[in-house]
DNA sequence: GCGAATCAACAATCACCGGG
DNA sequence: CCCGGTGATTGTTGATTCGC
């Protein structure tokens, strides 16, 4: 009654709610005010917390909200040592530290474990998709209902037994191993380095993808090898993707990097072979009318790299075009374009550099270091000898066309205009690579040694 | 008399935790 | 890791009270 009467004050809050809660306090024991045990730290001696802890989430102090309202028991009475989560039916087992979830099932009268998770917001999806199937899809929720709109098909055909076997077997893939989202192909190697493992072919052998410095490179490198075996956006059953998906709207998380960035970096790994085999499948993938926005169900880097496998092949196709009719490269009407060797360099160039400078772009700073990417993209061309450009002298020769010729400047504007409405990293990569200082400094050093010689 | 507000009881659900 | 017991909390419903 106690707990009501708070509850209801701070769901309504105002006058008539105190004068509520007053109205109850003839049935409490002792003389403590509800409202003082609503707003006190230390709230009754029976799940107080400890002095000093700070208060918790309020939604009378609009603190953070439960999404769907779960979770106002959990505000309003929190237990030693935080064990409550935001969601409604997950929570901190004291002793492993780790979020579980259950789940009620009238029907059987008992409630079913859901799975252990690092996440709590795992744990809350874990929950939800349980109870999408016991309750259907009026059920309330954790996250919002379409987060789990194309799941509902699978909800259907499968039954609970199943369903909860495979949200145990996802909590298994988040839980241990790697805390990030829905691998389990991510172990911490004794070196300390994270290494990357994937199922391969029929007989599902374990292959290495090789040794990463930290684990989001490790996880990338998993997914581009999902991706390119599987199909891209792949994952290992749909509840995988459920997840990741759900995970993928979340703040963290960080975005893992681009799988091609990953894959370079891996020690033991055959670099070349399956970062050219994947950027290929996702080129295609661009050309077999994918749009620029290959929309928001395949995995983040999955679709930043089409986006920029996109752009680049039609880049590529148009500076080719404009280089066949002799018309120069812009498009908005430069007069004075580059040779066409030139352009093609520049083109080839760009759509190598093309998914690390997205990678950069994607990253919450947004700042496109040039000089790393001509870091990252040095090595690799000088090791390659037989390919043009193959030395860092061309590079920096083609990085200072970039902005020293007024018709690569019309070019880069074409990122922008690729299929249609460009991306938020088309444009942050297209707004950096224009005004970014090093470049203009670099052209400024190149013109000047022009005229030297 | 009627409708709104309040109270009380109870079932359902949730959270926590320890055992195996 | 999973199960299941247990106490706490929430939601629902019906009874009662109160004001118009």
């Amino acid at each position: 009654i106690l707990t009501r009467a708070t509850t209801m004050a701070g769901e309504v809050g105002g006058p008539g709610s105190s004068a509520a809660a007053e109205g109850k306090s003839k049935h409490r024991e002792g003389g403590v005010d509800p409202m003082d045990a609503n707003t006190k730290d230390d709230h009754d001696d029976n799940n107080g917390a400890a002095p000093g802890d700070p208060p918790p989430p309020s939604l009378v102090d609009g603190g953070p909200e439960p999404i769907s309202g779960a979770g106002i028991t959990s505000y309003l009475t929190p237990k030693k040592e935080c064990t409550t989560s935001r969601y409604r039916g997950v929570t901190k087992h004291r002793r492993s530290g780790r979020w579980e979830s259950h789940i009620w099932v009238a029907s059987r009268g008992k409630q079913i474990y859901l799975g252990g998770y690092e996440l709590e917001e795992h744990a809350a999806s874990a929950y939800d998709v349980a109870r999408l199937k016991t309750k259907g899809r009026n059920a309330r929720t954790n996250f919002s209902i379409d987060t789990y709109e194309d799941l509902f098909a699978y909800l259907d055909k499968v039954s609970l037994e199943d369903l909860v076997l495979a949200v145990r077997r996802q909590s298994q893939g988040f839980s241990k191993f790697s805390t990030l989202r829905g691998v389990k192909w991510v172990t911490k190697h004794p070196s300390g380095k994270w290494e990357a493992k994937a199922l391969s072919g029929a007989g599902q052998k374990v292959i290495n993808l090789g040794l990463y410095d930290d684990e989001e490179t490790a996880l990338a490198a998993y997914q581009a090898a999902m991706a390119k075996m599987n199909g891209v956006g792949a994952s290992s059953n749909q509840m995988d993707q459920a997840m990741a998906r759900r995970s993928a709207l979340e703040p963290s998380p960080p975005p893992p990097p681009l799988p091609a960035t990953a894959l370079e970096q891996g020690r033991s790994q055959p670099a070349a072979s399956s970062l050219t085999a994947v950027k290929a499948e996702v080129m295609d993938s661009g050309k077999a009318g994918g749009s620029a926005d290959p929309g928001l169900n395949l995995p983040l880097q999955v679709q930043l790299l089409a986006s920029a496998a996109a752009a680049s092949k039609s880049l590529l196709d148009s500076a080719g075009r404009q280089a066949d009719n002799g018309a120069g490269v812009g498009a908005t009407g430069a007069k004075s374009g580059g040779t066409s060797p030139a352009v093609k360099t520049l083109s080839n160039t760009l759509a190598s550099i093309w998914p690390q400078a997205l990678e950069k772009a994607a990253t919450p700073s947004a700042s496109l270091n040039l000089q790393s990417l001509q870091a990252q993209l040095r090595p690799k061309q000088e090791g390659a000898s037989s390919h043009a450009p193959s030395s860092a002298a061309a590079v920096e020769t083609v990085s200072a066309k970039v902005s020293a010729n007024p018709a690569t400047n019309s070019m880069l504007q074409q990122f922008g205009q690729i299929g249609g409405t460009p991306t938020l990293q088309q444009v942050q990569l297209l707004n950096s690579l224009k005004n970014h200082p090093d470049l203009t400094n670099m052209a400024i050093h190149f013109q000047q040694k022009d005229k030297d010689k």
